[in-house]
DNA sequence: TAGATTGTTAATCGATTAACAATC
DNA sequence: TAGATTGTTAATCGATTAACAATC
């Protein structure tokens, strides 16, 4: 048993999914110099209400001072340790067609705690070409890559038909974090953590709200209904 | 009022993000000539559990056969018609960096429903530069498009720092649904919907449980707690 | 001390689930 | 009719919110 509190209760998964962008807003704050801040400035600048905050931050323990507020430092460091960022994860991209090239430029891969360690592709066309400075490699240096260099999160970036093999892939060879762009949904075993960035179902949750907007206007909805929107 | 029961009550947040994921496991089953599923045979599909699904289901109205299941064809169309897909929704991609120019290019927002009507950005050194066979333009282009096209989406994939200045030139046009690529929060009036894509924010979510599965491998949780997982 | 703000409580709200009556 | 499977009910669970006691 350790003396963290959240090492005892578990965090909700709800919480967890605010943490980064709480870590975010507090690095903003830090960066215009800003020292200290209340549950009500912290929670304007990630987007939610104050008392959400405090209830989230109170899953991960004591942090503020009553009357004063939180410290900017040492609260983005509580956060940036519960999420496991004081370490760095190595990352590995698999598939380097449009997204996974993108990926592989993208900054927000390159962010504090992750760190790129391999590019994969299964046609070997690509193999040996260098992409963001880094040597794209085959599918069978999956196993050294987890041995020699620690590789922990995969992301998928193939188109759906070869996902779900690239993901038994990764599974095989003991990677259990994967994040998956590819546009279907992934069998995995209990312990394997798969989340799902999807791209034409943010589209269509827009297009719902959209045309929802669209048949308000006509007068086709029940006022009190449509006035709920979201 | 409709006859239509979606029109008249809302349908939950949480349904109307799982339509989609419905959707395509119907067009799957589609292709592989399937006219007809079970609730339980959908619901595998698309990786929730069958009296999820026909909650869910039930929202939208009583599209199944008891006793038999639901037509593919069908079904498929009502959730289309209920995500407003049964038309085309004109999208703007508004920063032709990395991400931009990958999701440009990418089959998911060329899907159907959506139509990518332009590309914008800030940077004149990019304007009249050819991507995806479509010509990037300036954003002073973007009254002509909602009032000449009718664009309705727009698509921000610029960097953090333009990412909000971005924002309001579309609310002003008069875009009210906006898909945000870029790591900020983003300020809106209340009839704005804004979904953001993060691609940090995910991976900073894997790491939190791949945290907790090594320190549970150390023995540093409680084992009830490590059980309950993610 | 007086003022301010946290951390917690309790109420409310929405989502999930299992079970089953309705019905093809 | 008998078997199968939907649509709905009711219970449970988890998340949100407002209010406020604790306390700096």
């Amino acid at each position: 048993m350790s003396a963290d509190p959240s090492a005892r209760r578990g965090i909700p998964d709800a919480t967890v999914a605010r943490l980064p962008e709480y870590l975010r807003a507090l690095t903003g704050f830090a960066e215009r110099g800003i020292t200290s801040v209340s549950s009500e400035e912290l929670a304007s600048a990630a987007g939610v209400r104050s008392a959400k905050l405090r209830k989230d931050l109170s899953h991960l323990g004591s942090y503020g001072v009553r009357g004063v507020g939180y410290e900017v430092d040492h609260l983005a460091y509580q956060i940036s340790r519960e999420l496991g960022l004081t370490q760095d994860w190595p990352v590995a991209i698999i598939g380097m067609g449009n997204l996974g090239h993108a990926l592989a430029a993208y900054s927000g891969f390159a962010t504090r705690g992750f760190r790129v360690v391999a590019l994969l592709d299964q046609d070997s066309a690509l193999l040996g070409q260098q992409i963001a400075g880094i040597t794209v490699q085959p599918m069978h240096a999956l196993p050294s890559l987890v041995a020699d260099q620690g590789l922990a999160i995969g992301v998928i970036a193939t188109p759906a038909a070869s996902a779900q093999h690239v993901c038994d892939q990764l599974v095989a060879v003991g990677v259990r974090s994967i994040l998956n762009f590819a546009p279907c949904v992934l069998a995995v075993p209990d312990d394997v953590d798969v989340r799902k960035v999807d791209l034409s179902t943010e589209l269509q949750i827009l297009a719902f709200h959209e045309q929802r907007r669209a048949l308000a206007a006509e007068g086709a909805l029940d006022p009190v209904a449509e006035a709920v929107g979201r």
